[in-house]
DNA sequence: CGCATTTGACCCGCGC
DNA sequence: GCGCGGGTCAAATGCG
């Protein structure tokens, strides 16, 4: 996508990242971060205070967004595995939900319309190795099995079917954690098409999103050249598409205490970073 | 030819 | 103890 196209929603998003040829003083680049840092701020005060009922829904862990997917994963074949992590803690970001426990996760996923059954793939930076299929009981879709193909060591599994209920929709089981970073020898890019795993491990938030609008993954550790938020955005399909998504990452992110102290502290060291001498 | 995927067989845990 | 079902193994196969 032409890098001087923009969402109409991110317009203004986080300019501060944006690249300077110039040799524009430091102290303008401060300034223009600090200014960006003020207008952020107020954005995301008067977000909230427009929608108090958000902070309700954010706090409790039958949360809107949450439902919608979730409610599909545990009618169906994935009730199984849901329901065994009913305890667990919970983590979400628009159109995606992870259910994790300390080593187990349950991530859905909107399938990509070229998956085939055979071709079950939940993109998630890592390279993963298929190691065996089986068609389970209480559901006509095969479940794949993989490990992470990045270390032989690692001891990451990934079970992936689709939903039985929803076909659209993929199931993905992560079970142990990896002992690498999430990286591929070869570099399977996912410049615009993941789902979210890596903001379990990392503090959100570059932004991910794949073609069908459904699932975003956040990473603040993701800042290659021109990496931002408003850069992958860019990326999104359509203009009119990322304000959607936009919106409905606001929607769930925004009264998320924890996410915002992350974010803050993310955006903080990214400052930092692209200032040496501050 | 090497590597990844496929697929049938086997293993193991769990419920009855 | 037995049967069932999920998970894994490993030989066969396909593809680049």
């Amino acid at each position: 996508m032409d890098d001087g196209e923009r969402p109409t929603g991110s317009a203004g998003l986080l300019p501060l990242f944006a690249r300077s040829s110039t040799a524009e003083g430091l102290e303008e680049k401060l300034r223009r971060v600090r200014e960006e840092n003020r207008r952020l701020a107020a954005t995301l005060g008067a977000i909230l205070a427009d929608h108090p009922h958000l902070r309700a829904l954010a706090t409790s862990p039958a949360s809107a967004i949450a439902a919608t997917a979730t409610a599909r994963t545990r009618s169906s074949s994935a009730a199984n595995a849901a329901r065994e992590e009913a305890n667990a803690a919970r983590e979400q970001v628009a159109g995606v939900t992870v259910e994790s426990r300390s080593k187990v996760r349950t991530v859905c996923a909107r399938a990509e319309p070229s998956d085939s059954d055979a071709n079950l793939s939940v993109k998630d930076g890592h390279q993963w190795r298929k190691y065996g299929q089986k068609v389970t009981r209480d559901n006509p879709y095969p479940r794949a099995y993989f490990r992470c193909a990045f270390a032989p060591s690692c001891p990451v599994k990934k079970k992936v079917q689709r939903d039985a209920e929803d076909t659209s929709m993929l199931v993905a089981t992560y079970e142990g954690e990896h002992n690498h970073h999430a990286q591929s020898p070869v570099g399977e890019s996912i410049p615009n098409e993941s789902t979210g795993y890596g903001w379990a491990r990392s503090l959100p938030c570059s932004v991910s999103v794949n073609s069908s609008g459904r699932t975003i993954a956040l990473d603040l550790t993701n800042q290659g050249s021109g990496s931002s938020v408003q850069a992958a955005l860019r990326e999104v399909v359509t203009p009119e598409f990322g304000k959607l998504l936009v919106e409905e990452m606001v929607n769930s992110l925004k009264n998320d205490a924890e996410f915002m102290q992350a974010l803050t502290t993310a955006v903080a060291e990214k400052i930092v970073q692209n200032i040496p001498d501050l």
